[in-house]
DNA sequence: CCAAGTTAAACAACAGTGTGGACTAACCGG
DNA sequence: CCGGTTAGTCCACACTGTTGTTTAACTTGG
């Protein structure tokens, strides 16, 4: 994934820079407004009430969130209103005198996300709730040699078509992940490996007047480390096409500067390696692609182990989340490895204990659909 | 820096599990007070102040944080009678019309915090003014046998001494940077390499004790990244005893879940390399020492330019400082060996430019003052 | 059974935030 | 001197979360 980067941009791509701050009504660096202050803690109690199973009551949230109870009244009685909490009956807990709690749990369908994966062979696409579970999809393959507008053509039908039977549900926007390298700031795509015809492509403006929904662009790799809520400190690996990875470092999704950040697949680890494709030697998608094309699955997930390993160990992420359809299509080996790496690495791994997941195949249209549930949840 | 993290830790040692929220008023996950929002925007218009070379005027700061002019007036009112700010003449611009604009300036003076850097040999103390320049410092030598509780003794007559002259700048705290693996949330040290008796100490509040200012602890490498301010994305870099990186990314500081990471020294290099004080083999920490000690300081060069490239592949970070004793000793075989390694490595050199500092030799005492000053800049 | 105790949540009044509009201050240009 | 222009403030306001009090809905104990 994000496979390969090569040399500059192509002459005609349009200029990558762009005001950091973005056009929004936000106060840039840090400063807030009253209507921030009142979206980030409306975000924070609809997140607390995602995490919470089984729904929470109001006075959870106040000690979740350290406000005080009669703001948490406030919110939720707010957020009732708009439809995306509901009550949902009383907790009678046994032996406990008082009045019992009222508790509240998210509405699914008070709002729905759209997420798509643009690969290099496949278009996916669907439609999650608010929980982020998938309640529609639709794929379409893809010819990579062909012309970028007939694919959005077919994208924004597949939208319209997934829209229509929402129900009342108010579709929030649409997320769309692809193999970078890519700015997420502009949504323009720079040398996208083997799409040769999608360089330079302004993709968030084009599928934004398709579809007349708000679009988020996103690396595949960094959707795929959302596609669920996890750990502040965790990272998706990604092996198929190429070799990536997702971060959440410290609870923000880490694009990096130029929302280039996590190229895994491209930390040489043998400085006499074999060539990569994105020009150097020895990187770790080199050694990776070239054991698995001998066949060497064992060797592959070796070198990917080191790279993990190397990343825990780098970051102090305490969840790993291994993705992509090489991976998935037989984990087994990698996660052993895995396993095996952060073992002998870690100075200790009691105490730096790493959870080791797998992904869902639909994890990166799911992580996407997440970039427009973020609306909402922050 | 932070050089071997060796084994489990002691029976002995407290354990490391601490509630994650900290005991602060602060609301935990995202949630915020109106007392935060506060703090939060002066503390973006301090940044702002201090980010202006020369003062700036009210009018600036609304747009810079993005807030109205008669939120600015209010604030800046507020930072005016503590003291923190001073008004100093007005802009003069020749052609333009109009009242001309005040300017703001950053009283230097108004506060000050002290840095300490605790190492295997010597023990370096600071006190720096708001702009984290360094205003009396103090050194004395260190017996890494001996016991800590000395140490910490001299560490606090030190204290006395550098804030007796403090004059009226009131003294926000101290920062106390070690060499890891420690534990900055309880403030409790690990297994320091080559200072058996300092494991499991529990530093934070032995020199709370000793002083009475609020205690910070902090690895040595991310206090280093912390010297100065700079951009949003970058990288402190650090070849000394050992070999390290301290990281901020998206403007804040990274730590890791168990605020262990920067383990940059530790990433494996050579699966097939010589053992590392760590236990396993080909760390980038182990071939460059091992560079070193055979006098070949182009090899360690390259060794370290690779991890370099590396780190800035995988996080896309736009600026490196160089720090650490044993390079700033012989800093530019090491910057030219990274400044070659980018321009190969990175796939676009002109849009993912990197710029290439080199850190003082107070970078990291300096550092650990900045996470005292953290309380007014945020 | 009913009163007391306890916990949850809302109601009311309030302090403090940033905001919008009108006003004053301080310059420039003719 | 006076209009034009820009910087900054004064005032009333809308909205945030907070504090203190009251009501709701249970359990417990006599």
């Amino acid at each position: 994934m994000t496979t390969d980067p090569d040399r500059a941009p192509s002459p005609g791509a349009p200029a990558p820079a762009v005001p950091p701050g973005g056009p929004d009504r936000a106060p840039s660096p840090g400063a807030l407004n009253l209507a921030l202050l009142r979206d980030r803690n409306d975000a924070a109690v609809l997140r607390a009430v995602r995490a919470a199973r089984d729904g929470t009551s109001r006075v959870e949230l106040a000690v979740r969130t350290g406000l005080t109870a009669q703001a948490i009244s406030k919110i939720t009685a707010r957020l009732l209103a708009d439809g995306l909490l509901t009550e949902a009956g009383r907790t009678h807990v046994a032996g406990r005198s008082g009045k019992p709690r009222t508790l509240l749990r998210l509405v699914p369908d008070a709002r729905s996300a759209l997420g798509a994966e643009i690969g290099r062979r496949e278009l996916h696409l669907l439609r999650t709730d608010l929980t982020g579970a998938v309640v529609a999809r639709a794929d379409t393959p893809i010819d990579p040699d062909g012309a970028p507008g007939l694919v959005l053509d077919r994208l924004a039908a597949m939208v319209r078509e997934l829209t229509a039977d929402a129900g009342g549900s108010r579709v929030l926007g649409l997320g769309l992940a692809c193999p970078g390298p890519l700015d997420t700031r502009d949504g323009v795509l720079h040398q996208v490996t083997g799409m040769p015809r999608w360089h330079g492509l302004h993709l968030r403006e084009a599928v934004q007047d398709r579809t007349g929904l708000p679009v988020l662009v996103e690396k595949n790799t960094t959707a795929g480390v959302l596609s669920r809520p996890g750990p502040d400190h965790r990272a998706f690996v990604y092996l198929g096409d190429g070799v990536g990875a997702g971060l959440v470092l410290g609870g923000q999704v880490q694009r990096g500067a130029r929302t280039n950040a996590g190229e895994f697949g491209h930390q040489c680890l043998d400085p006499d390696g074999p060539p990569c494709a994105c020009g150097a030697r020895g990187c770790l998608e080199a050694l990776c692609l070239a054991a698995l094309r001998a066949g060497r699955t064992d060797r592959a997930a070796a070198v990917l182990a080191l790279g993990v390993a190397n990343l825990v160990r780098l970051l102090d992420v305490e969840e790993v989340t291994l993705g992509g359809a090489t991976l998935l299509g037989d984990p087994e080996p990698y996660e052993a490895a895995i396993r095996t790496a952060l073992a002998a690495r870690l100075p200790d791994p009691h105490w730096q204990h790493v959870t080791l997941t797998r992904a869902t195949a639909l994890a990166v249209p799911q992580g996407a659909a997440a970039l427009a549930l973020a609306r909402l949840f922050g």
